[in-house]
DNA sequence: GACGGTGTAAAGTGATCGTTTTACACTCTA
DNA sequence: TAGAGTGTAAAACGATCACTTTACACCGTC
């Protein structure tokens, strides 16, 4: 594993697991294993290495999204929150985290989000036979969002619940 | 206004604004308009007064928790976002920004969503006839957890189909 | 065998963090 | 009219923040 990417999963873990302004840079090099010099030297700057962190997070995040039916979809998350627990949605929490005032990161959450958004449009265009149906779509968003927030603290039997209101509202639009 | 009540009205707006650990005590002296030791002996400490933010919040938002239906429910909703804006649950952010490792916040936290959850419940309970419908209040939970987080990227305009989803959801309990 | 590239350790930058302290002033109540 | 209560302004606390600097070591390549 080369230097970089040492760093950027070091990162991800510390930042998900405390937070993006709690966790320092001291905090980084040691559980990097690097020198601060060499940090800098790869990441430029603590806000460059959250949006770095994210633009990473988001392409493992894509790999996942390799399907075409909602039943699918929500198991890739149950699977995603199994592996790497459940603690929010990481672009939403550096969103809320800086405010919204920093554009590098405010991007890379926009990037993210309508990608997902995109992504589902596309499952429910499948689903229900090639029509049109817009709502249907943000509410399938809503029930993943949804999830991926309540498993913070209900635990992740919730997606569970949301795969099969998502099934249903799918169901009920294909009559 | 009292100075307590000055102190914790502040804190919540600074805090939903820019996030728990990116404001520090002299923005909220500022903003209070209090010196740092009056603010110290209403407050006690940093951790204190987030937890007394997010009471206070609670307190707020159970007034608007007073309904027997899923409209009415994701109605208030939308009136809480339009009046306080959608920058996503603040609890959740709380919990984020800590790790989850300080109590003082996580019970504060964890109340406020049992409170949210029994809540559902009784209106589900009323609104498929008394049946027991435990994953349907999970349901409309996640709906309502989503619509919340969403609103954030999306706008407003998600609750409306959350509320859909919500109420198709129920009817079809019904049945 | 000089050299650019990539790494290290460790001290130091000024700024800001949460918190406490010192010294003083107003306003009720006894 | 003494005193407790509650407030102020402002300096100072040590710690930590993000970040830079200095000095040194190993590397494969020309």
């Amino acid at each position: 594993m080369d230097t970089k990417t040492k760093l950027i999963s070091a990162a991800e873990t510390l930042f998900d697991r405390h937070g993006f302004t709690a966790t320092g840079m001291d905090r980084l090099t040691q559980a990097a294993g690097m020198s601060s010099r060499t940090l800098y030297k790869h990441a430029g700057s603590k806000t460059a290495l959250i949006a770095a962190v994210l633009k990473e997070r988001h392409r493992r995040f894509q790999q996942r999204l390799d399907v075409d039916n909602v039943e699918a979809l929500f198991n890739e998350l149950e699977e995603w929150v199994h592996t790497e627990g459940a603690r929010g949605c990481l672009f939403l929490r550096a969103h809320g985290e800086t405010g919204g005032d920093t554009a590098e990161i405010t991007d890379a959450v926009l990037a993210h989000k309508a990608t997902l958004y995109e992504k589902i449009q596309e499952i429910v265009f499948i689903e229900t036979g090639y029509k049109r149906h817009s709502e249907l779509a943000e509410q399938i968003l809503v029930l993943y969002e949804g999830a991926t927030a309540a498993a913070v603290y209900r635990g992740a039997e919730v997606i569970a619940s949301a795969r099969a209101a998502a099934s249903a509202l799918i169901q009920q639009a294909r009559s």
